[in-house]
DNA sequence: CCTTCATTTGACCGATTGGTCAAATCGGAA
DNA sequence: TTCCGATTTGACCAATCGGTCAAATGAAGG
């Protein structure tokens, strides 16, 4: 290993130096998204994070300075990558192609990242104490941005009148509650596994909405 | 001195018997739906609801016997009521005003009783521990027999085919958003009330959808 | 070996948790 | 008034919480 050039260290919370530390970090966050996940801010305990990821208590401590930290870093990452979906829209595409793409793609992230779409449903149920800049810096100017596209498709005529910002909430809503409410959800159908009918049945509503 | 009250204690939880009994669980279980709603079950503490609802620790400890009483008796009284709306469909009214009526109905108590709805979807969310059973037995057979009767009108012509039971899912994911996730639509949207607009937006949605 | 720094841990701390208990107070009937 | 049960409370408890700290251990180079 060489000797790396002193960067001038900005004001990151904590550079990974080492190889360990970047596997222990990982597994702290795979821990806590386990955790905070299932219990909620509130309800996770560091002994149980601790306990997920192999380490003491004080360990997890070394790595992380707080609780508050864990929760900070899982959310962070989780937000642009929860908005890719939104973002990979292209203005340029057919329209109804496009949204239908999105809906398929956020319905897949909740399909397999269940754990994540129930971290943020936490936070977000419980007033977003801890992300309500990003809601308002991050969420908010990607909304506007991509409701003035979908504006445009409809005065084009490619999409049927409809509110986009409200359009955009029951992607969210309807994708989402496959991951939240999963408990709910596999009750009523019994074994089923809910998704194939779920991408089914939300093909076909999005479809019947928008088409001209 | 012998007492009238023969009556044979029955295992009711605690029958109220004074006018003041009832007017403190009552107050304690206005005061649990707030911090429940809130917090979440672990993320709530006796003493926030104790404050809440003007009655020291030990008081409130006397009307219920645990922080689990208080949040099992908010969930009892709540499931009935939240069904209501879906029982109230008339399988012999015309199918389309009445699935339209019951999302309007939703949608309405998304609006008026938010913290019932966060309370609910908390539970949810980290896996219904207190509420698996009555899943099963109470929501579960409602919503088979109201998927028979949407078969039926899909059979009879009266609307379009869908699949009755993510219909229903639908129905629940875009009406509960709105409490829910109020902090998140309130965001994108700004000042703006959400709900007149999820109202039309909704009734579109659905319309379209179910339209033959 | 020694030195150095990263890592790990047991013991511990003050605050908060859900819950108990005996004693005090209240309120209405006789 | 007296009495008695319903109600209320201050003091307290064991468990758990997030977090600290000094000391021990590990690893790697010289």
């Amino acid at each position: 290993m060489e000797e790396n050039t002193a960067q001038p260290q900005s004001l990151a919370p904590k550079p990974p130096r080492t190889r360990i530390q970047k596997a222990k970090r990982e597994a702290i966050l795979e821990a806590g998204l386990d955790v905070f996940s299932e219990a909620g801010f509130r309800g996770a305990t560091l002994d149980r994070i601790a306990a997920a990821a192999g380490l003491s208590k004080p360990n997890l401590l070394y790595y992380y300075p707080s609780k508050e930290a864990i929760h900070d870093a899982l959310l962070r990452d989780l937000l642009s990558t929860w908005l890719d979906p939104l973002t990979a829209i292209d203005p340029d595409g057919n329209p109804l192609d496009e949204l239908l793409g999105y809906v398929q793609r956020k319905l897949a992230m909740a399909r397999d990242f269940p754990r994540e779409s129930r971290l943020f449903a936490n936070e977000i149920i419980q007033g977003a104490p801890h992300m309500h800049a990003h809601l308002r810096d991050g969420l908010k100017p990607l909304v506007d941005r991509m409701a003035r596209v979908i504006d445009q498709w409809i005065a084009d005529g490619k999409i049927a009148p409809v509110d986009p910002v409200h359009l955009i909430f029951s992607v969210w809503a309807l994708t989402q509650h496959y991951a939240d409410f999963d408990v709910q959800v596999r009750t009523v159908l019994g074994d089923e596994d809910p998704f194939p009918g779920a991408e089914a049945h939300l093909e076909t509503l999005f479809r019947r909405l928008l088409t001209p």
